[in-house]
DNA sequence: CGGGATATTGATTGATTTCAATGTGAGTGG
DNA sequence: CCACTCACATTGAAATCAATCAATATCCCG
């Protein structure tokens, strides 16, 4: 890997800043840039709950280095995820007192803790750093609906492309994609099986758009068939 | 459609007193309290545009009367609403200057439209506003990630029922639910087709879970029934 | 009282789920 | 270092459910 850590003060602008999500923001302020100079970094271990729905929500997270997965458990019992963060995402901030969903570190994982009521006093008291917490919450906003766009499309491919080409957005290295998550997790995502991810992925291989090197790592190998099969 | 009643096109701000509606939901401090000292009352007629995905984000509204649909437009022409807006709702705020969306009135419809610069230079000098303009927008968020966990659930009947629970409690009568919106935009919403839907209303009528009373009104004759489904 | 839009209902098809078995790979301990 | 093992992933066959194609039926709206 190349360079994890991402804890930089001034983060020193890469090709793209990939503070969030957000692919379309332009790169204005780092709506999370107060994160590192309040909050304690800790690890977590893969599978580990870092908060449950329901709980208080007492701290803001962001990641440094690993994967977080956050989800919901639905009345009929199958998990839905509502997103993965990556090294650079926030996660856990809340309007209210109660997390809405539970978090989990999909490997094991480095995160900043920063109290939640630090980041409301702050807020309160100067007007940027309002405008940033709600510029997160936007973020994640606008990430929820292009999920929504995702699973509105009706097919298995659609939706595992989708996937890809988000996972390629957010990652490092151009075309090599590396998955943290397992094929469930991914099935949770896109509302699936995961036999159906699999399929789809070996599916997609046979169409010479995708290389699967191992099970957690995926080679683009032609965008514009992946952005074809998308449509 | 009949009359292109695009009127106010560029609203003036005259300052209207007017009544607004709660929402039926978190009873907390409105979020949306300063709208009606700010803004003007404009008709939409039924199907009009009220603005486009990607149009520059001038304005902030809010239903009086009427109802919404806010929808965007996937890359294989399906259209995925992401959300009915009925009286009390604000929609249409954006962190940033750009529309995500497109919204539309469903039927002839009264809107609050207020300038969105000055809700932000009111945010700017008053933390209350910025902390309510932040509420509103994790409000959105709150309600698309239930539209992900509805969206989740794999069988027809889970999203139906999902759907008519939602709109029975946003409903002012109880168990009587007028839907504004035909049965493709139900469908739109729930990543459906509209035979499906319409298919899955008379079969929730043959258990006796629910009357059609009309294509447009629903009953609620047996909730638990319903809540089982959903589950 | 039309008449066009909207909704229901039917028959068929096809994709995804489900059930089931096999394959693979990373980590461990002998 | 290798064999073992357990979790994870792939692959197969069958069943199921929603999409599709198609034909009425109903509801408004003028």
């Amino acid at each position: 890997m190349s360079a994890p850590l991402k804890l930089a003060q001034r983060p020193e602008n890469k090709t793209v800043s990939h503070a969030f999500h957000g692919r379309h923001q332009a790169p204005t302020a780092q709506p999370d840039a107060d994160f590192h100079l309040i909050g304690a970094t800790v690890p977590y271990a893969r599978n580990v709950e870092i908060f449950g729905e329901g709980e208080p929500a007492e701290y803001v997270y962001k990641v440094i280095e690993g994967a977080i997965r956050t989800y919901n458990i639905l009345d009929d019992g199958r998990r839905q995820i509502g997103a993965f963060y990556l090294p650079g995402d926030v996660f856990g901030l809340e309007t209210g007192t109660i997390h809405r969903y539970s978090a989990e570190a999909i490997v094991n994982s480095q995160v900043i803790v920063v109290k939640r009521s630090k980041l409301l006093d702050l807020a309160n008291r100067e007007a940027r750093v309002a405008r940033n917490l709600w510029t997160l919450t936007a973020q994640e906003l606008q990430h929820s609906r292009d999920l929504i766009s995702t699973l509105g499309k009706k097919s298995a491919v659609q939706r595992v492309v989708s996937f890809l080409l988000e996972m390629d957005e957010r990652s490092a290295a151009r075309d090599l994609i590396r998955l943290p998550m397992s094929r469930q997790d991914i099935a949770d995502y896109l509302g699936l099986t995961l036999e159906t991810v699999s399929r789809t992925f070996t599916h997609l291989e046979h169409q010479d758009a995708i290389e699967l090197a191992g099970a957690r790592s995926v080679i683009l190998r032609n965008r514009s068939t992946l952005r074809n099969l998308n449509a």
